[in-house]
DNA sequence: ATAATCTTGATTTATTTTGACCATGCTTTA
DNA sequence: TAAAGCATGGTCAAAATAAATCAAGATTAT
């Protein structure tokens, strides 16, 4: 039995498909009208299957004229790659190895090095976050900032 | 469909496109009637996209010979235009504000695509911790998000 | 049986559009 | 040259529109 929110899903996906753009603009209360249900299904389906860490960007505005957009971030073989970046990062990972890593992906031309000094300040602020604001143990934050640095690289290799 | 207000937007910066002065000057009424609106739409439009925030400054004269004269800011240097960061994010600001900042940033070259999108998965995952990890009420989070967005922009500034 | 996922609707927030009323600066006229 | 009149622009708030959030209830999968 298909749940109305994979009906949906499917469809933005033939939007896709028809579009030949990576991006498709839609409104949330005609595409919900079409498909019978109340609008904040649509956020759901958007939360759930058209995530960042999908592979979507969504933008969107209120009031008049509002709309969804919703980007596709080009990718080749994600699935090999965030496998990759698995083994690479790992379930934990310290501060200083991230560092490397990251260092390593400049040498290498996989990143920018702004796009490096970027994801160091992110992680840098997960770990003052971490460390002053919620007095997390050392092994959780080396959690928090393996899944962090993932997502970062993980998305960087969508584009 | 756009909104009007897109639309008027859309056509004063292509008065700045074309005019390769840093400053236009218009009429609010003449303006008003080419696109069939209320004088006040126009400032609407001003006050909604060209925003000092959004670097324009604006002067007008009313009475007869009225005008009104949008200047677009420039920067000196990089720390002038780090201070400006300062000023455009303050101490707290919604998911939606800094997405939209990021989308104004790239729109004007500031940043690239990938570096928009690596500094929105850092501000979605400091939104999912704050969230789910720690259940920081939505006034934290706003502030939380502004610290690292100024980080990021800052950081990005001196490059 | 329990956890995960989906559905729903009430409430909140954001954006745009419109209009009534106010303020200011030329221009004309007494 | 002062007053009156006209031509502009500004402000504010209400109405219209539309998306987001949140939590409770329903369903499905394990």
């Amino acid at each position: 039995m298909n749940s109305l929110t994979k009906v949906i899903g499917d469809y933005i996906v033939t939007l896709f498909d028809d579009s030949d753009s990576s991006e498709i603009v839609l409104s949330r209360k005609d595409l919900a009208q079409k498909f019978g249900c109340v609008p904040s299904q649509i956020n759901y389906v958007l939360r759930s299957r058209f995530s960042p860490e999908q592979g979507f960007l969504i933008q969107s505005q209120r009031g008049g004229h509002g709309f969804i957009r919703i980007m596709q971030l080009r990718f080749a073989d994600c699935d090999e790659y965030a496998e990759h970046l698995e083994d690479l990062v790992g379930s934990a990972i310290s501060e200083q190895d991230a560092r490397r890593l990251l260092v390593r992906l400049q040498d290498r031309d996989v990143i920018t090095p702004r796009e490096r000094l970027l994801a160091e300040v992110s992680i840098r602020n997960l770990e003052e976050n971490g460390r002053a604001l919620f007095d997390l143990p050392p092994y959780k934050r080396d959690t928090l900032r393996a899944v962090l640095l993932k997502k970062i690289l993980v998305s960087l290799a969508m584009f």
